[in-house]
DNA sequence: ACTGGCTTTGAACACGTGTGCATAAAAATG
DNA sequence: CATTTTTATGCACACGTGTTCAAAGCCAGT
């Protein structure tokens, strides 16, 4: 009551007048003359300060372009409004349009997101986890493709709320977003199917990895309610990457006779086949059909455009946040979450050429123009 | 010293058992015999600590998993060693890989950061910014299109380093990173110039969009070293993505002479400009050579891949983490700092059709442009 | 006027860590 | 051994906010 200056608290404060000091809830008590308490009541909106005063706080504040430390509120509530996210790799196009789901959603609740990028290097993984720790993050998101079993131990003794994203292992501790693999993939060989062919092969990721073997009893299952006998030399693997789906259609066009569609992986294994194709000489989809798994921009842009499993990645990316946000608040959240896949038709598939031709000259294109020869 | 039952600091620990109480530094000091102080140095590896004490209370606290709040150190520090990263989406190709970037040079100096997508939505903007401030951010980078004019006044009052990238204006409060687009331009249309070709026409982005003004003084600047002479129709404009390409590229063919190369302003221009040309039966380079700017993977997926100009974009996303460093430090950093960047070769280029099949070449001169006409 | 309840406020403490300062203990120096 | 220097440690406070608790002020009802 007997302070008439506002001016100075810290007896130093003006000995860096360039380093401006910020201004705190102190401040703006003093200067409404009332306590911090009460400063910090009117800006939580609380019931229990005079509406009036709590106008005149408000406006104070404002004009002086006070905003409360989130660090201080942090340590004071126990609770950061901040969630870690860790991905193999933020320019991976999937992962992309994940975070920006997490990210969406999350500001729409006031969090904010710490994005961490692993690399797939289990020493990387440890650090970018503990950094999560260390800044005490309510919860975690994981989109990596496997989530390190090394680290899994740390992870639980933690004791944050984890969502996995489309991981390999999910794991007790932690709740999970999945899309359903088979489902997906047995939509997109019945469409095949359906198109008439009989042929099909499939170019898996590596063997075991990721979602391929999910992904591969959806190709078989297509095949069984069609009575199409499955032909194990029809089964390749790249490695989920368009490098590796370059060689397994080089190895697919090497075996008679022909295959009429290939169901690949991903987009990126799609990717690489469109190469060897037309390195072949051949085209989609008049020679072969093709169809992908992801749905990454990417194939929109192919030509032709390709067939693909849709996955609603920035979906998934809100459900994640959303379930992370159950567990933060205690309501319970379902443990795994089936997402379901969308079947994009576009012109990467179509019938096959007739079967006359293809009785007695599979190797029509069998004389392919010599796949070494490159213009410069 | 008289206190033999380490279990126990808070009466009702036991209460909760569940939600275990995080173990705090002076549990890690009651249980070393040590004050908090000792243990704050010791983990810090402050040279005021014998050592072997040092070594005691280390081994301790990673027994107990223990690790210090970096929110409790933040508010005693009065630093984060956080920062902000403003996209306009991460879902743009372009944007990830300079995240990317960032995040990698981030994690090396044991900085988190946070980051934001705004969605060229002001609104969205101030939000995000806003939250920026209320974390205590020591830097922020900013990788949107344009710096919003409008929030530029709440960044100054920050008094937070901040640093643009391929930031449309350039202010003064902040510091850049720019890619070279004249040069870059120029040596894109040089190139094309050195096939032979003499028509090239430049799909631009919305006008006096962007960097659009500089990527065209660079084309213009190189027709002038060759001596060919500026032909205002040969200049239409797309909107930077895809759909504006097509539309642009279809301008271009309804005009006669037809043009023989194009230079996009950007790779999805480009990668819109190709599906016209297919839609029109040509083929790249044969009937017409392309060339981007950005060097987006995806260009090199397309059929052919497409010559672009690269912007080292993981690199510049260092550069801007480092500036923002420096300027943390105090240590003076560039105020703008421009980038190289590097033509890349491929097969979207090539030398034009004999100058015989194009009967009326003469025409490219004699239909006299006005001399003093100017674009704009 | 007294009681009791309601509204509004401030004092005090907590959150977990870093650090200046004083001091105790140990070592070095005379 | 006495003194000074060095080393190691603890105390106390600061950082900025939230929150419990007590209390003051006000009002209505008797």
């Amino acid at each position: 009551m007997f302070s008439d200056t506002p001016a100075i608290g810290k007896s130093n404060a003006a000995l860096h007048p360039a380093a401006a000091k910020r201004v705190s809830i102190k401040d703006i008590a003093r200067l409404a003359r009332v306590s911090h308490s009460t400063v910090s009541r009117a800006l939580r909106e609380s019931p229990l300060v005079n509406p009036e005063t709590a106008e005149k706080i408000r406006r104070i504040a404002s004009d002086r372009g006070f905003r409360a430390s989130a660090v201080a509120r942090s340590l004071a509530t126990n609770r950061t409004n901040t969630i870690g996210v860790v991905v193999t790799s933020i320019d991976d196009p999937f992962v992309a349009e994940v975070v920006k789901g997490i990210e969406d959603e999350a500001i729409l609740h006031d969090y904010s997101v710490f994005l961490a990028n692993c690399h797939a290097d289990p020493e990387r993984e440890m650090k970018v986890v503990h950094s999560f720790e260390d800044r005490r993050v309510d919860g975690i998101v994981v989109t990596a493709s496997r989530v390190g079993a090394l680290y899994a131990p740390v992870l639980e003794r933690m004791h944050i709320p984890i969502v996995l994203l489309n991981n390999q292992h999910p794991s007790q501790f932690a709740h999970s977003i999945l899309i359903d693999n088979f489902e997906g993939s047995r939509q997109a060989v019945a469409h095949l199917v359906s198109l008439g062919h009989r042929r099909i092969a499939y170019i898996g990721d590596r063997f075991g990895h990721g979602s391929d073997s999910e992904r591969f009893s959806g190709y078989r299952a297509a095949l069984d309610e069609a009575d199409i006998l499955f032909q194990p030399d029809l089964v390749v693997h790249g490695d989920g990457k368009a490098e590796g789906g370059r060689h397994a259609m080089e190895k697919l066009l090497a075996t008679r006779p022909h295959c009429t569609a290939v169901f690949c992986y991903n987009d990126m294994t799609a990717i690489g086949a469109y190469k060897t194709i037309r390195a072949h000489g051949l085209t989609v989809p008049r020679h072969l059909s093709l169809v992908g798994f992801d749905d990454l921009p990417l194939g929109l842009y192919m030509d032709p455009p390709l067939t693909t499993v849709r996955q609603p990645k920035q979906d998934m990316g809100r459900m994640a946040m959303q379930a992370l946000l159950k567990l933060i608040a205690g309501t319970g959240a379902e443990q795994n979450l089936r997402v379901a896949g969308e079947l994009m038709i576009r012109q990467s598939t179509a019938a096959p050429l007739e079967h006359a031709s293809q009785e007695n000259q599979t190797c029509h294109y069998s004389s392919a123009p010599k796949p070494g020869r490159r213009r410069k």
